[in-house]
DNA sequence: CCATAATTGCGAACAGTGTTTGCAGTTTAC
DNA sequence: GTAAACTGCAAACACTGTTCGCAATTATGG
């Protein structure tokens, strides 16, 4: 249900309880397992919903990395908008059909590769779990502020944090991260 | 408390409940908050402990790149060990002395790398993050049977399920990944 | 067009959760 | 030895997901 997701897109996972999305379309908390069988179905309906707005899948032009790079933007895009994604992403049963059509979008791509299944399978894990990473990063917005811990225990972390905050590095990390971290799972050796 | 840790690697982060561990420890409920200001400074207090088993770090002898990967294979150890930390590790206010007692070795290792701390920051961030992932791919173990999807609809899968089920490649893949990884972080090209 | 069957909506209740309160029982301090 | 402080904990509260039973509604068929 859409009513779910913007629960949670406003309030969070924890606040997306029965009771709340049956309020929200004004209806008894019951009535809602006349269509889902528990609360983990809807948590899957729900991941699986917004998985869908990974499509339309980039035609697989040019060069396959610049694609898989496109379609891993993608999906930190997602994340970032609903964050609750994550807490849904470590669960098995998260995986439906959407999914299932964005990993097989995937493999489509990597087509022109020469490697093993096993790896490809691994790549497309590392690239979901790098895109979330840093979608988790922006998200959380640096809440290391080590609210009220004392941080004289720590010679290098203090030392750093008096180095003046240099600007984050020019190019962007994520694509580099992820060329790198592709090219060196799918490929022999170099590009 | 160590009896929560206890349960929870028998039998996951759910079942730590208050009653639970109070039972465990042969006492009531109520009693627990004497100690413990709520149920989220327990989990606090668990992965902190947890954290612990990441000592002792490493001299950084020789290459900085190889004390971090085994630094990285410290925490993926960890969280094979005990699986419920992947769901604490999402919350801020898990990061205790421990853990920045870890971030602080992270540092005092990258010392001899020229990159400016922010770029020091987002590769601990990277090599935790990769470390937890390959963690959960071993315990969740090939979660994707599949269960009860039809896979017709997604024709490069069902290619892909046809094909010999290689051998995983050759190298292990954990280094390979964070050794590429980390070093497109953390240098303007190449070693 | 009505009677019967099937489906839907949902208030009330159950078992579980985290947490607070109040009060005995025990230990410590003077 | 008495007063004060601390500890353990049963009972209760608010909340959760889920089930049950019964009305209200809709569909079916004669």
């Amino acid at each position: 249900m859409t009513a779910a997701i913007a629960i949670a897109d406003a309030d969070g996972l924890a606040a997306v309880s029965m009771r709340a999305v049956a309020a929200q379309l004004k209806t008894g908390a019951a009535s809602l397992y006349r269509y889902l069988s528990s609360r983990d179905d809807l948590l899957d309906l729900m991941a699986d919903r917004v998985a869908a707005e990974l499509r339309p899948y980039p035609e697989p032009d040019g060069d396959w990395l610049d694609t898989l790079v496109r379609m891993a933007r993608a999906q930190r895009a997602v994340h970032e908008r609903h964050p609750w994604l994550f807490e849904l992403s470590q669960r098995a049963s998260a995986i439906g059909p959407e999914a299932l059509g964005f990993f097989d979008a995937c493999l489509k791509v990597m087509a022109p590769v020469d490697a093993p299944f096993a790896a490809k399978f691994e790549a497309i894990g590392m690239m979901n779990g790098v895109a979330i990473l840093f979608a988790r990063k922006r998200t959380a917005g640096e809440s290391l502020t080590f609210v009220g811990l004392d941080v004289t225990p720590y010679p290098h972390l203090l030392a750093a944090f008096r180095q003046p905050a240099a600007a984050p590095p020019a190019t962007d990390l994520f694509e580099r991260a992820l060329r790198s971290l592709l090219r060196g799972l799918l490929t022999p050796d170099g590009s």
